[in-house]
RNA sequence: GGAGGGAUGGCAGAGCGGACGAAUGCGCGGCUCUUGAAAAGCCGUGGGGCUCCGGUCCCCGUGGGUUCGAAUCCCACUCCCUCCGCCA
């Protein structure tokens, strides 16, 4: 959530902000009249309540001096009071609520930084990469052979078979096989190998609370696109961020521990609901899928560095992989809810002859942590402060498997892995039909 | 799934209807003593809302209830521990 005390200290640079994602000022007008009225409400009840304090004290001193009638007056005038608070504590309760919720559906503020823009076309590419280009080499034309997308040759290799995976779970759901499914994987080794140095492991549960869900944000707006578990009241999550940002809820970190950064590989389930009918071929968009996750708890001051971790990190994967990509600034009309800023990922595939997200790394500033609750207390003191949580996809496979069948395609139809790939998959991985 | 026990401050742990936001110990911070350190002694040490900055209200797992008054009594739920059953 946003912070109440901006809109009530200033509106205006909370409609500006919002305005750049397209939110019309008069909810945040509603914000403010709603809060305004709620601590009218709070201050009228909380009177009240210590007016019932002082007479029930008094109450018990009068039975101590054997005063039964001054004591009876008084808890007779002590339970009149008494009922005047309940009603002004459900009308102060009835306001916090209308509050909270129009709060928990309100976005964050965008970054400064971040681009203006309307949707995914005003997104600002930042850089383009590919293989050999610091030597170089001119950005890769994809021969003939590797123009076959990833469900076709993935299908006559043997390693992908959606149909059967369509079989198992409806459409969307991919089943690997053989070389393919090792593929997977090698690719979860190999991510986390490379983030061992400084990212703690984690393997948190996937399904979880509807509080673990609402504290990133994916509840109660976007109900929708998540898999829910009626009868234990259970989701399945998105993403490993969903869990992570919650592994420290409700604590007060050292800042000297700070910044927390943790990995954790994760399945990742998404309804697509939003996206019905686009993108349904091969793996390009899928319902479950493997992911590995960067996650940081960080003070506001280490944030934008740890932000270029992970961004660097998520980069460093794709580079050793040999993939093609750009990065893109996310503009304001495009940033997800609870985000301030995001730098995505896109790997291009010549089969499927598109740019695919394969990481999407966002910084959060304190907006999740104020949800979750996530605080560190200062090293030189004074109360304890929101930290900011940040996160990246080092990454998605589905995509990534997809643009390195498609691009490793050699004229005979086998398919040449990248090297980096070698300690899982063997010396010079090849996939051939089986 | 069944039976029993439990949940209190950074930790341990008392309190079981009236000045309890909470004893005590440990930990932590400051000071005294000391050449310095240790020891000892003294003082301090939870989070949050609102505020006319005087205060005031909330928080003893969570949510309800009883009562003039609840950490203390009642109900439900969650989690932890012990035992039994089942099980990868």
């Amino acid at each position: 959530m946003i912070d109440i005390r901006l809109v009530r200290d200033d509106p205006e640079r909370v409609k500006a902000a919002l305005w750049r994602r397209g939110i019309s000022s008069r909810d945040v007008d509603t914000l403010a009249i709603l809060d305004r009225e709620h601590r009218a409400a709070l201050a009228r009840r909380e009177a009240l309540r210590a007016r019932v304090k002082v007479l029930s004290r008094e109450v018990g001193q009068a039975r101590k001096h054997g005063d039964a009638d001054r004591a009876a007056r008084l808890a007779d005038e002590s339970r009149r009071v008494g009922e005047e608070e309940k009603a002004a504590a459900q009308e102060s309760d009835r306001l916090a609520a209308e509050l909270q919720t129009l709060l928990l559906t309100t976005p964050n503020l965008p970054a400064r930084e971040a681009p203006d823009g309307d949707g995914p076309e005003d997104n600002v590419e930042l850089r383009r990469w590919w293989p050999g280009k610091d030597g170089g080499a001119p950005e890769p034309v994809p021969a003939e052979h590797q123009r076959v997308p990833h469900w076709e040759s993935g299908l006559s290799l043997g390693i992908l078979d959606m149909a059967r995976g369509a079989r198992l779970a409806g459409s969307m759901f991919p089943l690997y096989r053989a070389g393919g499914a090792q593929l997977v994987r090698a690719l979860t080794s190999f991510a986390l190998s490379r983030h061992a140095d400084a990212y703690e492991e984690i393997r948190p549960p996937t399904l979880v609370l509807t509080d673990t869900m609402t504290s990133t944000g994916h509840l109660p707006k976007f109900a929708d696109e998540a898999y829910h578990i009626e009868r234990d009241d259970l989701w399945a999550i998105p993403t490993a961020e969903v869990p992570l940002t919650s592994m420290r809820r409700g604590e007060i970190l050292d800042e000297a521990d700070l910044p927390v950064r943790l990995t954790a590989v994760t399945q990742c389930f998404r309804r697509e609901a939003g996206a019905a009918g686009r993108d349904t071929r091969g793996l390009l968009r899928v319902h479950e899928f493997e992911k590995v996750e960067l996650f940081a708890y960080a003070t506001p001051a280490q944030a934008p560095d740890v932000h270029m971790d992970i961004l660097s990190r998520a980069e460093g994967l794709v580079r050793e992989l040999g993939l093609p990509y750009r990065v893109l600034d996310l503009c304001t009309g495009d940033l997800g809810t609870s985000a301030a800023r995001t730098f995505d990922l896109e790997v291009y595939a010549p089969g499927s002859d598109r740019w695919l997200e394969v990481s999407s790394v966002s910084w959060f500033g304190d907006y999740q942590a104020r949800r979750a609750n996530v605080r560190f207390r200062p090293a030189e003191g004074g109360p304890p402060v929101l930290v900011h949580t940040l996160n990246g996809s080092a990454l998605a496979w589905p995509r990534i498997w997809a643009a390195l069948v498609e691009w490793g395609r050699q004229p005979d139809g086998s398919v040449r892995l990248p090297d980096v790939l070698a300690p899982w998959l063997g010396p010079a991985p090849v996939i051939r039909s089986h």
